[in-house]
DNA sequence: TGACAAAATTGGAACGATCCAATTAAGTAC
DNA sequence: GTACTTAATTGGATCGTTCCAATTTTGTCA
C-alpha cells in the first residue's frame, strides 16, 4: 500500500510545524502548548504513523525497552509458568521480550544470547541450559548489561540470582515423611553434579539428622530429572538389602516415574510407600494419587525474577544480588498422609 | 566499562581501512580481498564490537528478522508446544521473536501488537485471544506485514491461516466409538459460538449421519472448554430421557470433568460410559483411565506455522494461505476399547 | 609501457528518531 | 512602548549502519 512509512517529518509537514515538536508531542513533553499537541496527535492518527523504537534507540542515551528471556526447557509445565511470570511484569512495565528456549543446548543458548546482545537488550532473564559457564555472560556483564539467573546456578559468574529455597523445601518434605513414621526414607532422581540437586540433597541429609536417623548414601540414587529417570531410581532402590519406605524425589516428574515404578513391582503409591515430589506442576494436584510435594509458585518467581531485573535496569550500576524464594510443602494423598474420598475410593 | 560502545568507525579506524570496507566483511560479500578481510575480522574480536541491528534495520530496504508471537495461554501446554515449534524454526532461519502470553485479554494482545509493531517486526503468528476481530489486525495486514492465525479463527481478517482438522477428528473419534457398538453418542463441552466447536459438532454429525444414526440436537451440550464445564455438561446428559452412553468431548479438559462427573454418578468412564477428547495434551497420557482423544501434534503445528510465515515474509507478497493441519485418532483406556493391566487392576 | 578491464576500496548521503542551543512568540511590569 | 522573563518552537548535528557512485589499485595483453 504505501511505498514508505510515515515518519515524524511527515506529520510534521502535514501538521505544520517542526519535526521537533513533533518529537515533544510524542514524548509527551510539558513544553508544548496545548493547541499544537491536539493538531500534531490529530495528525497522526490521521496519517497511520508508527513510531520507530529502533530509531530511538540509535541515540546512545537510549536504552532499549527490550529484555531477553531464556528458558531451558518450556515445555515444562514449571518453566512456562516461570516465563508467563515474566512476560506479566515486563508487559505492565512497558518492556517488550525475546522469549527463547534454548531446548538445554549450550550451543543454542549461546546463539540467541550473541542475538539478542545484537538486538540490544536492556538486560537478560536465564534459566540456564545445563553446561553453561560464567564465560557464556562473560560478555554481557562487561558491558554493563544486567542478567538474572533463575532456577539454576552459573558457577563463577558475577550475575544476579534468584534461586527456589531447596534446602527448606527438601527439609520439609523429609520432616513430614518422618512425622508420619518413616524411618527409611531414600532420594531418588535427579542429576547428581547440579547445584539444585546437591542443596535437595543437604535438606534430606539435615532432616535425618535432626531426628539422628541414618542418611547413608546408598540411599540417594540419582539418574534423570524425568519420568523415566524415577522409574529407575525406585527399581534400584527396591532392590536395596534395606529398602526405603518412603522417598523424597528430585522433581514432580521423577515423582511420577517413581508411582509408575512403584505399582510395577505391585506396591500402591501412598498407600505402600510415601512420594514427596518437588515443584508442584499443575499435574500434581489432579493425578492419582494427587501427589505430594513442594510448592515453589513459579509464576511467583518469574515475576520476581522480573522485577529484580528492572530494578538493575533502573538502578544503573548494576550490583549482583542473590534471593532465595521461599517454598511451602503441600500434602497431598501420595505421601500416605491425605485420606480424601477420592484417595478411599481408589485405594481402600 | 567501555564507555562507548565500538562501532565500525572504530574498527575501520584500528585496521586501517575505511568503514564501508568493514561493513563489506560483517555481511559476508565477496567483493572484499582475502587478506583485509582477516585483518579485519581480527580487529572486531579484539575490540570485542558488537553489531548493532537496530542501527542496520534503520535503513529502508532492510527487513527486521524479528518476528511476533503471541499465545493465548502459555501455561497450556498446548500453546507452550506451539510455541517451542515455532521458536525451533524461527531460531534456525536466523529470526529472533518476541513472544508474548496474552492471558486470553484482547486489550492486552492489542497492546502488544502495538508495540511489536512499533519494534517492526518482520511477521506475526498469532493464536488469538477470545474475541478477537479483524480491526484488531487490520492496520498490520494493510501495512503489508504477513500475518499467520493458529488454532483459532479471526473472523474476516485476511490474514492465512493453519488450523488443525477439527472436523476429520471429531468424524473419526465418533466413527470409533460407533464401531465399539455405541448407539446413542453425545457432544460434551465447549463454548457453541466458536469455529473450532461447530467443526467438532459438524463432525460429530456427519460420522452418525454415515451410518444413520440420529444426531438430536439435545446430545450436543455446550458449555466452557475446561474440567468444571465437563462435569456440568455430563451432569445435564445424564438427565436426558434417552441419556448417551459414549460422549466425544470438546477437548482433553472437558473430558477430564466429564470423568470426574461419571464417577460422581456413579459410573465409571471407561466401562459404564466411553469418553474420547480432543487435543492429546500430556496429561491424556497419564490419566487413570488414559484418556483416548485426538491428537493434534502442536509442537508440529507451531513448525508448520513458522514455516508459513517465513515462506510469506520471502515471497514480499502477501497471499493469504489456509491449511489445515491433520490429526490423528489415539486409541487408550476411556472409549471402553483399551483393557491395559493399568486399567484392570484398577477398576476390576 | 600504455591501454583497458576487473577487483578492491572509499567518502558521502541516507534511514527516523532525539537533543541541544538558538530563535521566536507571548506575557508581565514599569 | 520598552525591557525583561517565560513559554513555544525550531534547525542542525548525531546515533551506527547500508548503499551508491566514484575512485584507486591490481592484473592482463598487445
Amino acid at each position: 500500500m504505501n511505498k514508505s512509512r510515515v515518519t515524524v517529518i511527515d506529520i510534521a509537514r502535514a501538521a505544520g510545524v517542526s519535526k521537533s515538536t513533533v518529537s515533544l508531542v510524542l514524548q509527551a513533553s510539558p513544553l508544548v502548548n496545548e493547541a499544537t499537541r491536539a493538531k500534531v496527535n490529530a495528525t497522526i492518527r490521521e496519517l497511520g504513523y508508527v513510531y520507530n523504537r529502533g530509531a530511538a534507540n540509535l541515540r546512545q542515551s537510549a536504552s532499549s525497552r527490550i529484555i531477553g528471556i531464556i528458558v531451558n526447557d518450556l515445555t515444562n509445565s514449571f518453566f512456562a509458568e516461570l516465563a508467563v511470570g515474566m512476560d506479566m511484569v515486563m508487559q505492565s512495565a512497558g518492556y517488550v521480550q525475546f522469549l527463547s528456549n534454548s531446548a538445554e543446548s549450550i550451543d543454542r543458548q549461546r546463539e540467541v544470547i550473541a542475538s539478542m546482545r545484537e538486538h540490544g537488550i536492556a538486560g537478560l532473564i536465564l534459566s540456564p541450559a545445563r553446561g553453561t559457564e560464567a564465560a557464556d555472560l562473560k560478555p554481557l556483564v562487561a558491558s554493563g548489561i544486567p542478567v538474572v539467573a533463575v532456577v539454576r546456578n552459573v558457577v563463577g559468574a558475577k550475575v544476579s540470582t534468584l534461586f527456589s529455597d531447596n534446602y527448606a523445601g527438601a527439609k520439609d518434605a523429609v520432616r513430614h515423611l518422618i512425622a508420619l513414621g518413616h524411618r527409611r526414607i531414600a532420594f531418588l532422581g535427579g542429576i547428581s553434579n547440579t547445584t539444585v540437586f546437591t542443596e535437595r540433597v543437604q535438606g534430606w541429609r539435615e532432616a535425618l539428622a535432626e531426628v539422628g536417623m541414618d542418611a547413608p548414601d546408598t540411599h540417594v540414587i540419582p539418574s534423570t530429572a524425568s519420568r523415566a529417570g524415577g522409574v529407575a531410581a525406585i527399581e534400584r532402590a527396591l532392590l536395596l538389602p534395606d529398602p526405603p519406605t518412603a522417598a523424597l524425589c528430585f522433581n514432580d516428574a521423577a515423582a511420577f516415574g517413581v508411582c509408575d515404578g512403584l505399582r510395577a513391582a505391585g506396591k500402591e503409591p501412598g498407600r505402600d510407600f510415601g512420594v514427596v515430589g518437588f515443584d508442584d506442576v499443575i499435574e500434581a494436584e489432579t493425578a492419582v494419587p494427587a501427589l505430594t510435594t513442594v510448592s515453589v509458585d513459579p509464576q511467583g518467581m518469574g515475576r520476581r525474577a522480573a522485577q529484580l531485573l528492572l530494578k538493575q535496569i533502573n538502578a544503573g550500576r548494576v550490583e549482583p544480588e542473590a534471593i532465595v524464594s521461599s517454598v511451602r510443602l503441600v500434602v497431598r494423598q501420595s505421601c500416605g498422609a491425605g485420606s480424601s474420598d477420592k484417595t478411599r475410593r481408589i485405594f481402600a
